[in-house]
DNA sequence: ATTAGCACTCAATACAGTAGAGTGCTAACA
DNA sequence: TGTTAGCACTCTACTGTATTGAGTGCTAAT
């Protein structure tokens, strides 16, 4: 059986609908409403051919039809037309940034709750990635007698910190060497590397200074690895019950349930490779999402892959818009990240 | 008309089942359940006695009695008895809290985790704030040549440090003498004292560094009031899915609405002065928490209170259990602070 | 003061009937 | 041969009605 353009066309009119109304579709439907020249009759022995093809289904028999994950997935490859963002709204998340301006993490968190104002529907977003970088310098600092801060400096200029307390006072000068020997072992290593990372090896260098050492570098460690994983924010986690879908209240405690694991959120941002990735229904490998759609986007720092940001929805999603909001604002963090951090 | 003590009995009963079956309670439950010797006639008058007192109502004419703000209220001052929660819960809090040593902030998020947990309501918490403390010191770390590294050290030892990009470059012993100067003029602020800072008398006398000073410090003055407001985590929203109140989904929309405003929860947490605070639905200022029980607790570093924790959950709480969590939780909270930071 | 008994109220449930949307099939038509 | 009108059929959603049962308030007896 071959796809006519008609059946496009019928395959887009049950689509567009059914995201906007979230009802089943019947032939009348379309035929008043899409396809004014054919009657409904028509219209249903392409339906049932598209039932055939599996690209709609019926919830039951005198209902109409509701598109398939396969449908929808046709629908984004091939039929819907792409970027219907206006202008008006490009502009918009362009100034929301501009305002932003300053603190990394205040403009991840904004850019989350830009995407969900946006879409309406729940936004993650995950702060830039240190494993994605190598160790530029350690910086240590005394706050107090037995009191350190370090300073990690990546190369792409995103900066970590974690305040240390040792169990002995350090002087200044010690200090200094220890900074110094640290660079040295350290400075270029990316968190893959310090997976690996030999301490011992660098105790039996340590010039007397193991003891200090001993407590410094482990909890280094630990600082770059805790701040990779922790770092997921999502918003608009409310917008989700404005859907039908969500107004089984089962169904929505699993889908907040979901949320407050920012395990698992990281690890679907973390998995995203492409520019932009759409998983639609069951194409998602959690059992959590098989009922919706994600469309996720990398951002970057001077064209390095640096963290990655999503929205995750019903199938019946507004693809279109969501898609161009989506990408819109990758674009935009990666040029405003490219820009205050090499400025 | 008084308070005899069998109306005391039959208020109790009324909560207590209430409390959990969320139903109304009628005459016979009572006689069957709580008071076996008197007869649901007797209860019914006492409980219309009651109800004239105000401390039970009707939702309508056939149903049993619910508990009103006011009943709750002489339930928590004058009837319940304290301290349910037993020596293996505690224990568990005690416990939970040696592992997550280390970042403040881990710390923090913990806490709230666990406390939505043991308590299966929502949790709400603030990182420590600095509006209680004053600055002890800045420092400022050259981190490139126009980028500084700026970490402000309050009296009870939080630390907070902002990245600040500069127009030009800087020259280490300029940075040294900036820093002099600023230390001057701010150590011993607090943050009501901040907000009436004088910037252009210290532009003044800046020695020549006006250009430096005017980027460096409102940037800092910036840091404080953010990290001020934003730091507000929470955990267990699901939580209210699983109560019968919430079965309504428009009501469900507007707690998680609620839940996404953190300058609101901030709001909420700032108000706290006491050691441990109970609201009761309508006593609660937010209108979107009248259908619900706050209990709130500070948490202190050096016996100086510095933030506070809570939980929201439907006026039906379980309250004397709520309130030991919450009670326990910042107790361990304010040793684990304030032997950390004092180490 | 307490209790048994009774009439009354009201929400919740179950049930039957109806309306309406939609389909599939068949036969007629261009 | 593709398209369409017509019709019987299916199934959900809604509506109205009757029933049930939990609970109350009142009255009279204990």
């Amino acid at each position: 059986m071959d796809m006519g353009s008609r059946k496009r066309l019928i395959l887009q009119a049950i689509i567009e609908d059914y995201i906007n109304s979230a009802e089943p579709v019947g032939s009348r439907t379309i035929s008043k409403k899409y396809l004014t020249g054919t009657s409904p009759a028509t219209i249903r022995n392409e339906m049932s051919d598209l039932e055939d093809m599996g690209y709609i289904e019926q919830p039951h028999t005198s209902a109409g039809r509701i598109p398939s994950d396969k449908g929808y997935r046709l629908y984004v490859d091939k039929i819907m037309k792409q970027n219907t963002i206006n202008e008006a709204q490009r502009e918009m998340i362009k100034r929301e940034f501009i305002e932003s301006l300053g603190e990394i993490d205040r403009l991840i968190k904004h850019a989350s709750k830009l995407l969900s104002q946006m879409t309406q529907y729940t936004s993650i977003v995950m702060a830039p990635q240190f494993r994605r970088t190598s160790i530029k310098q350690v910086q240590l600092l005394r706050i107090d007698r037995a009191v350190v801060l370090a300073v990690i400096v990546t190369d792409a200029g995103i900066i970590k910190n974690s305040v240390l307390r040792l169990k002995q006072d350090i002087q200044p000068d010690i200090l200094v060497r220890i900074t110094n020997m640290i660079n040295d072992k350290m400075a270029g290593l990316n968190v893959e590397d310090i997976e690996r990372f030999d301490l011992q090896d660098m105790l039996n260098n340590s010039l007397g200074h193991s003891e200090i050492i001993e407590q410094v570098v482990p909890e280094l460690i630990q600082t770059l690895f805790y701040s990779d994983t922790s770092e997921v924010y999502h918003d608009g986690v409310s917008n989700i019950l404005n859907l039908p879908e969500y107004s089984d209240i089962k169904k929505a405690r699993d889908f907040l349930n979901t949320m407050e694991e920012r395990e698992l959120l990281f690890r679907v941002l973390n998995d995203v490779r492409e520019d932009v990735k759409i998983s639609i229904g069951k194409e998602n490998n959690l059992e959590q999402f098989k009922e919706c759609s994600l469309i996720t986007a990398t951002y970057k720092i001077d064209n390095k892959v640096i963290g990655s940001v999503g929205i995750i929805g019903p199938t019946r999603m507004e693809y279109s818009k969501a898609i161009s909001i989506v990408e819109c604002m990758t674009n935009n963090l990666s040029e405003i990240l490219t820009n205050i951090l090499k400025r």
